[in-house]
DNA sequence: TGTATAATCTACCAACATAGTAGGAATTGT
DNA sequence: ACAATTCCTACTATGTTGGTAGATTATACA
C-alpha cells in the first residue's frame, strides 16, 4: 500500500500553489525546480489537477498555474481522489453487489474500517490547513 | 490506493484457517474452493504466510494448514505487513533521512497521519475478533 | 509396499500500471 | 517578431500483479 508518485508529487505541487496565493501564477518550471520533479512529468499532473477543477492555468508568457478555488475549500480527500483515483481499498466496500459474500464478509468489514479511517483524516484537512502548518514551521525555524 | 489480491485473498484464507480451529488442518484445495481462489495462486500466498510464521503446514496425505499461533495473538497489522509489504504510504514517513526536506514537509505530515490511522485500525483487530464477528453474523442469520 | 493425497519448489508468462521522455503546436506578454 | 508558457500526442522502459505449469517430496492409509 504505497502511494504513487502521481499523488505524492501532485499534492506537493498543489500545496506550493496554495502557498503562492491566488494573485500571481506559478510556473511548472518553478514548481518542478523547487520540488525536484521532472518538468514533463509535472505537466501531466497539472493537467489532471486542472481537469478536476482544482487549479486553473494561464497560457503564454508570464503564464502558469493558480488555485481555482480558495484553499480552505479544497479538502485533501478531493485532491487525493483525483490523483490516486478514489480512496477505495476494495471494490466491494463501496458496492455490495460486487461480491455475493459481501454482506457477511468480515474481511470486507475490515477494509471498510480502514477506508473510513483514511477518508476521515483526509476529509479533515484542507489546503489552507497545510499552508498554515507550513507557516508555523517556518516561524519556529527562525525562532520568532 | 487499492489492495492487492495477495492481501485480500491472504486475509480471507487466514480467517478461514482461524475459523477452522487448531485441531485439524485445512487443505488449500478446500480454502480455494470456498473462497473461489485459484489453488496454485493460493499456494503462493500460503507460502508467504508460512514463512512469516502465521501458519504451519502438515505435508502429505491428510495434511494441510493450521494457524501457528493462537488467533488472539495475531494482529491484522502483522498479517497485513507480511502480505502487502508494510503499511507505508511513503518511505520518508518511516525514515527521515529519505528526503532532506522531510523535517519541514507538510505533505509528509499528512501521509504520516494517514498511515497512523490505518495502523491504528489494523493493530486493534486480531484474528480472534474476526472469528467472533463471523460467528455473530451467522447467528443473526439463523435468527437465534 | 504401493498409491493417493498433499504440500513444496522452480520456472515461466501475459497484461497492466507506473513513471516517466520527446517533440511539437498553440497561446500570450513584451 | 520572439520568448516564455501551457497544451497535446505519442512513445517507452521497468516493475508488479496475478496468475499457470510441471516436477518433487512427504505422509497416511490400505
Amino acid at each position: 500500500m504505497k502511494l504513487s508518485t502521481r499523488t505524492r508529487y501532485g499534492l506537493r505541487a498543489i500545496i506550493e500553489l496554495a502557498e503562492n496565493g491566488r494573485e500571481a501564477p506559478l510556473q511548472i518550471k518553478a514548481i518542478a525546480r523547487s520540488q525536484e520533479i521532472s518538468v514533463k512529468y509535472l505537466e501531466q499532473l497539472m493537467t489532471i489537477l486542472r481537469s478536476a477543477g482544482f487549479v486553473r492555468s494561464i497560457r503564454g508568457s508570464k503564464g502558469g498555474y493558480m488555485l481555482a478555488r480558495s484553499p480552505n475549500q479544497i479538502k485533501l480527500s478531493d485532491v487525493f481522489d483525483c490523483l490516486e483515483g478514489h480512496v477505495t481499498t476494495v471494490e466491494c466496500v463501496e458496492d455490495t453487489k460486487f461480491c455475493e459474500r459481501a454482506e457477511d464478509c468480515v474481511a470486507r468489514q475490515v477494509w471498510a474500517q480502514v477506508q473510513k479511517a483514511i477518508k476521515d483524516v483526509l476529509q479533515s484537512i484542507t489546503l489552507q490547513d497545510l499552508v498554515d502548518r507550513a507557516k508555523d514551521k517556518k516561524m519556529s525555524n527562525y525562532q520568532i
